[in-house]
DNA sequence: AAAAAAATTATACTACTGGTATAAAAATCA
DNA sequence: TGATTTTTATACCAGTAGTATAATTTTTTT
């Protein structure tokens, strides 16, 4: 992305924390980070169109910043988990993410309310598949409510947290302390058994594409990482480093990825590789094949 | 009120609910209602003028349903806590409350968001007061901070069980979940002693008025109604009801109660009544001094 | 360095908003 | 009936989001 349209959108971000998005004309925003009227409406085709630039951004450091944390680390260990919050709830805080959201959930503007609620259930599935390594596949019936009572548990705390410590807030205390109380429900649940959203309700919300590109994503990214710590042919490393990374880029990041091209090229590796590498082989093949099936 | 304004109230609480508040125009209210924008700007001056009488019109109904579900009853009583946050929920779905509070709670306008904050306080407040009533004054120090998660738990459930169920919402259900989770909280909390807001917060919170108002109310309530059926001597009968209604109104709705006339009046009366009821006597003295010394 | 292409600016414009002002008409009251 | 209040219709103001366009500047290509 432009450097300049990237400014823009960091002034205007300044500017919603400062007044709220409603409040934020577009001369201000204009004003602000120095542009022309012309220039915002090269870049965005609406204040909303601005707002989405900027979510997406914010969605995208928040998911890296927390996934960062989990590489390497025991998914049971609920510290880790705990870590999670932190960061998420402290980025929340620092851009003001959640009463940014929650104004402008009101925007009428159809686009922004998808997206938002995208936005939300894909929390809501992250923590589900995290309460799962945490208290385990046995619990699962009370997972997702747990779930989403912990998403209204840790907002609530928060915002009278910060209603009555105004500037001095230990976001630590807040999350150990909603974390406390959800651990102790999830106990008290599957206890008693009771039970208010059916499991299958997060699949059905959340369109399929969506979980099925993060799957896929994961699928091909272990498959490929596979194949490439498999090559002991020094001379034929570099040939076949590149094809994979080829075929990577080709089905996680282009628009249209190009199908004869990939086809071959993996038919290409597949005569020299199948042998010592079967399964991995075999595994790609398959995603490949499905991919373009969908597609 | 005036009829037609009511009308226009309702009227406007009509398009609130169908479009959002930010989304009616004026315009809009004007066409629906069927008035002239002079008449509009006669009786309200602006829209956010409309929106707190209709808030008020809102707050008083549901304060009266709920109140009317305690008389007479045990104030210990789970079931009579249930049913006193069905009523609630059931008007706030009804009348669309919860998010015409949030949306408009981004509306940059003062006085309408410090109303609704003390509107939440209030709740806090009652909530704080059911649950000492429900789980005893040795449970005090934790009673605020289930006060709060409560409005989170139920909050977020009732946004999620509508989103799951379009219109068969059934809430009893989620009532009845929400409650069950925060009486194991309760426990929970009690046995780890642990503990997120300090008790006092909540009287920090409420401006003085407020609390004082309201306990100020039901003292005077009380001491009165004990004086009146006190009051053996079937002769000065008219006359004291007379003049202890007077004192009662003075007081209570009275925009400037006549500090004279009202201690006037009682002097009169306390020569009369003090030996047969001293102490009833003693306590409206000291509710009438105090009341005016704080003014 | 020159030419071509793209990005940016300033400006004027439309249609809408909330809110003000006012004179005429209608309803209410004494 | 006559006076007073309420209501209406209308024109008006300043501000909003967004469009259109011609002129200028910057970048890219040759």
């Amino acid at each position: 992305m432009n450097d300049r349209k990237k400014h823009v959108i960091m002034m205007a971000h300044q500017l919603f924390i400062e007044k709220g998005f409603q409040a934020t004309s577009i001369q201000d925003i204009l004003d602000y980070s120095g542009i022309s009227k012309g220039t915002f409406y090269n870049y965005f085709s609406s204040k909303n169109e601005l707002l989405i630039a900027l979510l997406k951004e914010l969605y995208f450091e928040m998911e890296q910043a927390q996934n960062k944390l989990l590489v390497g680390q025991d998914a049971s260990d609920l510290e880790i988990f705990i870590k999670q919050v932190e960061v998420q709830t402290e980025l929340n805080r620092k851009n003001k993410l959640i009463s940014l959201l929650e104004e402008v959930n009101f925007s009428n503007d159809k686009e922004i309310i998808h997206f938002i609620r995208i936005g939300q259930l894909k929390i809501l599935k992250w923590l589900h598949s995290r309460f799962l390594d945490i208290f385990g596949k046995e619990k699962e019936p009370y997972i997702l409510d747990c779930a989403i009572m912990f998403t209204g548990i840790l907002h609530i705390n928060f915002k009278y947290y910060s209603a009555a410590h105004e500037k001095n807030i230990n976001i630590s205390k807040v999350v150990r302390y909603s974390v406390s109380r959800i651990v102790s429900i999830m106990e008290d649940v599957a206890k008693s058994k009771e039970q208010l959203f059916e499991p299958q309700l997060l699949g059905h919300w959340l369109p399929k594409n969506h979980q099925q590109k993060k799957v896929f994503q994961r699928d091909i990214d272990k498959t490929i990482t596979a194949l490439k710590s498999g090559i002991k042919d020094t001379d034929l490393e570099d040939k076949y480093l590149e094809f994979l990374d080829f075929i990577q880029d080709e089905l996680l990041h282009a628009k249209k990825p190009r199908r004869h091209l990939v086809e071959n090229v993996f038919n290409e590796m597949k005569k020299d590789l199948s042998p010592t590498n079967k399964k991995e082989i075999f595994a790609l093949e398959v995603l490949i094949s499905t991919y373009f099936q969908r597609s």
